[in-house]
DNA sequence: CTCCGCCACTTTGACGATCAAGTAAAGTGG
DNA sequence: CCACTTTACTTGATCGTCAAAGTGGCGGAG
């Protein structure tokens, strides 16, 4: 910047209320002059200095808690990478990507925020809800906006928060196995809790409760690595039960596919001798075969609604519903 | 640092060099007691100055050229992401996320290098060959180590680079087709070129030639944005020609998806009827109906292997191969 | 007893920008 | 013609860290 001020003739300063758009205070004469400088010496400012000087860095931390890569190659999450990629594009936002491991909660994950890189993060949790809860506390305590996402908070927490109605659609997912006449209706899911796949086994309680259904423990599994295989295990245990059941909701599309071709496996019929049900509506589930019958989740427009949150505190806008839940939409199809 | 440093009763210099590690000279009296007021300020440093200073950031940009959110939610690029995350984890780096859009080649995409935000870069292009050209290029003039994905590089240029043997695979998907007594085989594909589908293009033609075909312009597609939708339109308009094909090969998986969808809506049997292939082999293409021939890509080992290159490069280790082409593996299913 | 070298630090000065305050010159009103 | 405002800049300090050079005290060699 510098060099550019002496190419110009002019301070640094000058060139910097240049690059900062601030032109309220500069003849057309100068502001030419400047510019010709920066672009023959190939000026770009320099983000690192700015935001030191500034203490903003003009980046969103995408932060991830999980097992290996679960969670970042889910197909769900890609999606709301996606819409979170495009605002923060169409804001001037970076996105700074950073993974952490489970486990005993510590500050970890929040690495990018202690270190100041980024001026606010998207918390993407996973984990039993009371050491999730670690993790808005201490983003809290340090002060950083913070929309936590995929899960529903009460609405006092000083975060904001996206998510989807996930206890809506499963609860429509299982009135409509209820309503096919079925009464024992199965869930599995992986071992690490997903917050919106917490609220999807509540609706499914919920629907049970309504129809007068008794809930049993031994229909709930949750086992593996949100994996298509460790769905089959799992229809395995579910099909061996002296009473087994007569459809399976899975917590995602995923294990919901691996149940239909673990229970194709075993000669039976989908829907007919099994029904199935997944969750998100990923671009597949209408391709296979069966048909998914599952709810969609608006994940793109999720990671919008997250970024636009997030960087509207960041830049000081005016919010007017801190805690976003979005509609889903039930998909029936072929499957149950 | 300047507080812990006080609060320790020594210099800032000192408190910087048990935060690098270089305890060659202090004594473990002062080490315990800087750690004791680290720990009581609650501590860590900042990340932006300490790259201001030393001018390395520990951030890898990943950056992608493409239309929307297309590229960045393909389900071959969530593996690659995952991939590249968990080697930056486990190598103290972080992962800046930022797309540009395509069109006449610019700056835009290289931004965060221009800003000085990131020590490297992984390139994921899209565009034709010779628009392509111009990012590592630039990037190269820039100075800045780079890995260009996907793309088969010939080996003089600085850059570092990492794909699969797309053409390989796209060859040998072609060469099971005509020993399957196909004649007519289409290819399709989006509008905007992927390099990776570029090579598999070069493949199928390879094998056309190889077996004595002769090569119809009018089964060559490239449509759409890659969407499933856009593949049955493409379908439609294969199925109008005079004389059919017998078999489509889709560009990725997603394709042949759509390309097996409009088969059957319009009465046709895969594969009896039309054969289709994919190409990538996500996590579902062994759940559609039928199951999906296709050519297993390692997105996630590509991802590791970017992020390994680069960074090795970055820490200054010995690179033993700068050009990195993965196996693929052909996976015979149902669809053809 | 002096000198040297080593140890365990300290001091100084960037890195590249921004913020806050300052100033010369030109313009305006009475 | 003077006082005051506006315009178009400039100056100096600072953000938090790290590299390089400096310093005081102590032990051992000569």
């Amino acid at each position: 910047m510098r060099d550019v001020a002496e190419h110009a003739g002019v301070s640094a300063q000058t060139v910097s209320n240049l690059v900062n758009n601030r032109l309220r205070q500069m003849s057309d004469e100068t502001r030419v002059r400047i510019e010709g400088a920066m672009e023959q010496l190939g000026y770009h400012p320099n983000l690192t200095a700015r935001s030191l000087r500034s203490a903003r860095t003009t980046t969103i931390g995408f932060l991830l808690l999980d097992e290996g890569a679960r969670y970042l190659a889910d197909p769900m999450t890609d999606q709301v990478i996606a819409g979170v990629g495009d605002i923060a594009r169409d804001r001037g936002y970076s996105v700074l990507i950073h993974a952490g491991r489970p486990g005993r909660p510590d500050s970890g994950l929040l690495k990018p925020v202690l270190e100041s890189r980024v001026d606010g993060v998207l918390l993407f949790l996973s984990g039993p809800p009371e050491q999730r809860a670690w993790y808005p506390a201490r983003a809290a305590e340090l002060n950083v906006p913070t929309v936590v996402m995929e899960e529903a908070l009460a609405g006092d927490e000083p975060q904001m928060s996206v998510t989807a109605e996930n206890g809506i659609g499963a609860r429509s997912l299982a009135d409509h196995l209820i309503r096919g006449g079925h009464r024992r209706i199965a869930f599995i899911a992986a071992r690490q809790p997903w917050p919106m796949v917490e609220q999807r086994h509540l609706g499914y309680r919920e629907a049970l409760a309504a129809a007068g259904l008794e809930r049993d423990p031994s229909l709930e599994l949750f086992e593996g690595i949100w994996d298509a295989a460790d769905a089959g295990s799992m229809v395995d245990r579910l099909l061996a039960l002296p009473d087994p059941p007569t459809a399976i909701m899975g917590g995602n599309d995923l294990l919901a596919i691996g149940a239909m071709r673990q229970a194709r496996a075993r000669g039976l019929h989908v829907p007919d001798d099994l029904a199935v049900t997944g969750f998100n509506d990923f671009a597949f589930a209408e391709f296979v075969d069966p048909p998914l019958t599952t709810v969609h989740v608006p994940g793109y427009e999720m990671g919008c609604s997250a970024a636009q949150l997030l960087i509207d505190h960041l830049d000081g806008r005016e919010i007017s519903e801190p805690h976003i839940t979005l509609p889903v939409e039930l998909r029936l199809r072929g499957s149950a």
